[in-house]
DNA sequence: AATGAATGAGTTTTCATTCAT
DNA sequence: TATGAATGAAAACTCATTCAT
């Protein structure tokens, strides 16, 4: 074999790696995967998601998902943990304590609707769960370890407020937290279908801004002793 | 005409009803597709859902879905009408007109409720259609007709109650009705995955009691001028 | 039951007769049929025509397919025993008898091609019988009886210019007679085809008339002593 | 480079071909489909080939044909591309270039001849397309590259013939090259119909061989001055 | 004669997943 | 870790044909 012959070889060689950087960053990888998987699952739901679309859009093969993740369902359940944790994080961040029972309830009713406004994915997820009994959600540790401190901080804030007068008795603090949550949740879920309903385009900010106003509103005036 | 030619009419009805084993009834056919593609579509979604099983489910070939329907899509939507159909026939049913202003929207709120209560699978059958940008709704002739009385009864009827001085001004009458159906419907659709994180069963007739009450009062106190 | 209804009943009785005429005019019908067939086998072929298309083009019912033709196979030779009887006509008008020698092959080539031309469904029909080895053609008691007088009136003809001394010996009547049906038909039935590689539209009229005009020549030529 | 290294080469290269049961051999099995798929649509045209046959005829999973080449309609194409090539590299050998007018245009009507003879498949599988107007040849850019050297050689060899006195004026060099071409190709595409019509089996030997002659003789002759 | 409902066996294509390197 | 080939089960949809009226 001759010396030019080599070259070649060692070339051809190189040139396989250099091309293909496989950079061989399982973090990266990871995180890539799991972003595409977001995107799809909301786009298209869990049954309507392909694994192929995943792989595709995160950029990487897609025997990769079943490397990381186990398969589809476990992606999945990856994906929903990762918006509920989301959510916990910035219900952290809220810091009702310090506040006035009627300044937290109503930092509370904007931070929900922010949210939502700002991921509006999580709702999509979350159908996709509910209707299937939240099989993914039951059988997760990680969501079991995720407590929301956000009821009992409703139910604290409403004994504050009935103390100080400004609120008044019998309301359920879960079913307050509820309706919070539902009265945002609810106008972004059916958007598309209200819009055609209501032949009005309620996605654009001016809706948005004034549906805020109204959740806000209706829950504080309701409150009222 | 003749009795003779009244007598063949009337036997030729009879014949249709009674005698036959109703082996060729296309009607009975499409109501039993339809009925199966609600079932099959609430559980499963529109990506998720089977033709097959759909054809199962109501005893007939599959391809009498492509007969009667064109395709998969068309069947969907042909469910859609039918249960917004449904919706549209119980608001018409409520009959607000004579009732005083608090009770009609009390009467609104819980037929809302018990409406959304009788039939879970009409939420889960709009989840799809609004991640689909409600394309199926947009492109429905049969639905842009079936105009909802209720965003102007609720308008009138807020005018009566405020002119009566019981309900306060600045209650925009759209987002009243939006949120109606979302303290009950996010209630309904999120119950799987609410209950799991509550660790507390809201399917039991009980806790729906308790919403339902619990709606109509967050409402009616908001309400107050 | 009033007079009003009896009308309305009688009425739509009627309306029934006239609007669907059900003319129950078999003989129109078979030929409604045969015509969409020929179309759409001419245009899909044998296994890319589709029955219902067939029904549909007709304006019947796909039943009558059935009825009438026995399966999609039958109708399709009904289909070729047309085209060839057509052919057959065409040649029986010839009427070469008379003609002198040069004279009459060159109205041969000329006929030959102008019925091509006129009927380009043949070549397109023959197609799926020459694959499938002729099988219909084969078991076809009409066609066994349909002999074409050419061969022998080519045959005689060669003779009769042989003798004038205007054709030279050694021509093979039966390859003399698919050599002059070759030349119109290769042209014809690859025209596509021809057209994409020569980069010419080989469908104009211009160019048929210089194909005609070349395979008249290219024969007569051939035959001089 | 050392040794060690240029004997890992060697091993890993002959690991490759000779260790190996080559049970993922991604050429082999894309030739195995193309072959497969040549035989598959050469005996049932495009539209009556089955997916599901071309993948038994090849011994490989059906989803190969889809991983591989797309569709159906692509891998017809493939086949298509095939055929062509065939055809133009025997073009490419004929080498007409130093010969006398007379003997090169004999070798090219033998060798279009021989060239059917030997792949009656090409024949068959052009029909589809050409029923579809050459839609795939159209749309293709390997075709588009692979022009046939042929029409020009022609044209050139008619030149020297003329110029020799050996071939008379007025040839169009296409349309001789098409008569060329479809003196054999309807000989070959119309054996079962005609040999049904002439009830005489022109698929023997002894008939090719005939044709073949006559052929020649009738392109030579029809050349003369 | 004519219609439309109904059927069952396909047919292309898709998809989650595993294998081999 | 990463890749692309390979698989088998199913999915939507098609189609020739028959049934019932």
């Amino acid at each position: 074999m001759s010396t030019v012959w080599l070259e070649m070889l060692k070339r051809s060689v190189k040139r396989q790696k250099d091309i293909k950087p496989q950079r061989r960053d399982p973090v990266a990888t990871r995180r890539k995967l799991l972003t595409a998987a977001r995107r799809e699952f909301a786009q298209n739901g869990l049954a309507g998601a392909r694994v192929d679309e995943i792989a595709a859009r995160a950029g990487v093969n897609k025997q990769l998902v079943y490397h990381y993740f186990g398969d589809k369902d476990a992606l999945y359940l990856a994906v929903l943990e990762w918006v509920y944790e989301e959510i916990r994080t910035q219900e952290r961040k809220l810091n009702l304590e310090g506040l006035p029972p009627e300044r937290a309830i109503k930092a509370l009713i904007e931070a929900s609707f922010d949210h939502l406004a700002a991921h509006p994915d999580f709702i999509v997820l979350l159908n996709d769960e509910n209707r299937g009994g939240a099989r993914h959600v039951r059988g997760s540790r990680k969501l079991e370890a995720m407590h929301s401190p956000l009821v009992s901080m409703v139910s604290k804030i409403l004994g504050e407020g009935i103390r100080a007068g400004i609120f008044r008795r019998g309301v359920n603090p879960v079913h307050l937290y509820i309706s919070i949550a539902g009265l945002s949740y609810f106008f972004f879920s059916n958007t598309p279908t209200l819009s055609a309903i209501f032949g009005r385009d309620l996605s654009s900010p001016a809706e948005k801004r004034a549906r805020r106003k109204h959740v806000v509103d209706l829950v504080m005036q309701s409150l009222r002793p």
